[in-house]
RNA sequence: CGGGGCGUGGCGCAGCCUGGUAGCGCACUGGCAUGGGGGGCCAGGGGUCGUUGGUUCAAAUCCAAUCGCCCCGACCA
């Protein structure tokens, strides 16, 4: 393609409003444009990335036996009020009436839409399995895009839903899903962990989403150094190291001015692990007092699903429920339920003693307090691996996919059900799985990029070659790179031709920017001596090369690249 | 939704505090020179200062409301 002919809005400067690296490369190589908060048009660079993306998840569906169709993104509200999302889900969903004023809503997945075509099309056991899916358009409210492309509220999903007759058909085709999944990934380039995750409210069993590691993600996940375990943080588990405990006897000791966990350690001169935070919180059900060993993190969501949601209490309620102030909450002698860490059972502790600048040291839990247990910390760093000897660590990762075992949610209540051989009817077994394209192409560019530009993974570069003549105004020299151009053509390598009548500096910087793979220079060496020069993004690395040897050099080296 | 920040030519910004002719860099148009890393010279075009209302002889500047965008948090199939 050439350059003077294709839009192709490069920018010297960042844009303001960026703060991702994505996202300020992605609009200054000219991907992008915001059209207004989480509303994007992908430009015609941007959008030969996507279908690059495309064709390879179309490719590894296919291959797992996935049908490709195209369901609605206009959705009728019964549909959802049939599986009762439609009061479940909020504002996320758009919704809007038509001209006779029924009520209709955005499609924000698709499990309603294929659950409703299973219900007519699927009959009998001899219909299933089944894998459809779609690369299509998704509109969620989002309360806050941001990042770029990573978190829109119009997007492309590819979404896949597997209709099976019971739990071991899912499991295949979750493996089955994993495993492309996996493929499609390492495909793009990306490094990812899988991990386990959330169902949320997609419901079901454990889940799992593909994680590619990047500082401008939103999620983090643990991982253990020494086996396999690796889970969102959302669910994640750990055993928090084992301080050294001291055998100190029940005893009270003044802390003046000592109230957050961090100046009662200063104070005494001890290990934050060996106290007590206790929290009084607020639940439906009235105050708790929460407790976590000094050194770790509540963690809202365990907490969540035990007691349902609950607030941190203000400080008149802590004064009415404790009789005592922030500083020096403690579970000894209180009279209100009280649920503790797993990380508690063992040792004594420093605890606030109820009572203003004092503390108590020796408090033994389950003696001088009885808790209900339960694991309500959040992992961090270092931590013990719940399965092995390692330690954990948390990364900052970016979800580019992810898949859910939906088992009947959605075929129950849509009445997609078949008859077995027996003729028994059963309601069919479904699976959900999704990825979102624009994340692939930020992840790539976060994990690939320099401080020139982006450096693209061959398999989804916007194209393969960049041929920069150094002077167009040279006619001599435009003549052996519009020469080298159509050889290029012909032999099929994807070249973006730099026709325009700039200076070298300019369409240097732009190719630098740009990121693809290979570079061939024509310049004042090829007129002198015949050689060009090819040149690696990625490495740096530059050749001298025989102008006749050029398409054939070039296409060794970018085979070379995308095996590597 | 809570907290913070910002809206001034296409892009990045100054001017606002202390009201009085709207400015800089880049980009763009024409010309000159140059031609291997965003270089130089000359001449141009382009802005209801987000919007609305108020204060004032006079508002980009002060006040109020409103809209938009970004960041932190909450939320997030």
């Amino acid at each position: 393609m050439r350059w003077t002919r294709s839009l192709i809005p490069t920018l010297k400067e960042e844009p303001a409003e960026a703060e991702a690296v994505s996202h300020k490369l992605m609009v200054r190589a000219g991907l992008v444009r915001q059209l207004a908060a989480g509303i994007y048009v992908t430009l015609p660079l941007g959008q030969r990335v996507m279908e690059k993306i495309n064709a390879i998840i179309r490719e590894e569906m296919n291959r797992i036996g996935g049908q490709e169709i195209t369901m609605p993104v206009l959705h009728p509200a019964e549909l959802w009020q049939q599986t009762g999302r439609w009061t479940t889900i909020g504002e996320e969903m758009f919704r809007l009436y038509d001209r006779g004023k029924r009520q209709m809503c955005l499609g924000m997945t698709h499990e309603e839409v294929v659950a409703w075509l299973a219900a007519r099309e699927i009959r009998s056991y001899r219909d299933l399995p089944q894998i459809w899916y779609q690369i299509q358009t998704k509109l969620r409210d989002e309360a806050r895009p941001k990042s770029g492309v990573l978190r829109t509220r119009e997007f492309v999903m590819k979404d896949s839903y597997s209709l099976d007759r019971d739990e071991a058909g899912l499991e295949k085709n979750y493996e089955l899903h994993k495993e492309a999944y996996c493929r499609i990934f390492t495909r793009c380039g990306l490094s990812f962990h899988a991990v386990e995750s959330d169902p949320g409210m997609m419901g079901g069993a454990v889940a799992h989403e593909f994680m590619a590691p990047s500082e401008a993600g939103e999620d983090e996940i643990a991982l253990c150094d020494r086996c396999s375990y690796s889970a969102n943080v959302e669910l994640a588990v750990s055993r928090p190291r084992r301080p050294t405990f001291t055998t100190w006897d029940l005893e009270e000791i003044a802390t003046p001015g000592a109230g957050t966990i961090e100046e009662v350690c200063r104070f005494l001169q001890i290990d934050p692990a060996l106290t007590i935070k206790s929290l009084l919180l607020i639940t439906t059900d009235g105050p708790l007092l929460a407790l976590l060993r000094g050194d770790q993190q509540l963690h809202e969501k365990k907490l969540a699903k035990l007691v349902g949601e609950a607030r941190s209490a203000h400080r008149d309620e802590i004064l009415t429920y404790l009789r005592v102030g922030p500083g020096s909450i403690g579970p000894v002698g209180v009279d209100l339920p009280i649920i503790a860490d797993e990380s508690l059972r063992e040792g004594r502790y420093v605890a606030g003693a109820n009572k203003d600048g004092f503390h108590l040291r020796g408090v033994w839990p389950g003696i001088h307090f009885q808790p209900r247990w339960a694991d309500i910390h959040q992992v961090s760093n270092g931590d013990q691996c719940p399965h092995c000897e390692g330690s954990l660590r948390i990364e900052r990762v970016i979800e580019v996919g992810n898949i859910f075992r939906l088992g009947t949610k959605y075929s129950v209540p849509m009445k997609a059900v078949y008859l077995s051989e027996a003729g028994d009817e059963y309601p069919i077994v479904m699976g959900s799985y999704g990825i979102g394209l624009a994340r692939i192409a930020a992840a790539a560019v976060e994990q690939h990029h320099d401080d020139l530009g982006i450096i693209w993974p061959s398999a989804i570069a916007p194209f393969q070659l960049h041929l920069l003549p150094v002077n167009m105004r040279d006619q001599k020299m435009g003549e052996l790179a519009e020469a080298l151009y159509s050889q290029l053509q012909q032999a099929g390598i994807e070249t973006l031709y730099d026709d325009r009548d700039e200076r070298a500096g300019v369409k240097f910087k732009d190719a630098d920017l740009l990121g693809l793979p290979l570079r061939i220079t024509v310049g004042t060496r090829t007129l002198r001596e015949g050689m060009v020069d090819l040149k690696t993004r990625k490495t740096a690395k530059e050749a001298q090369i025989p102008l006749p040897e050029a398409v054939s050099a070039a296409r060794t080296l970018l085979s070379r690249l995308a095996n590597s």
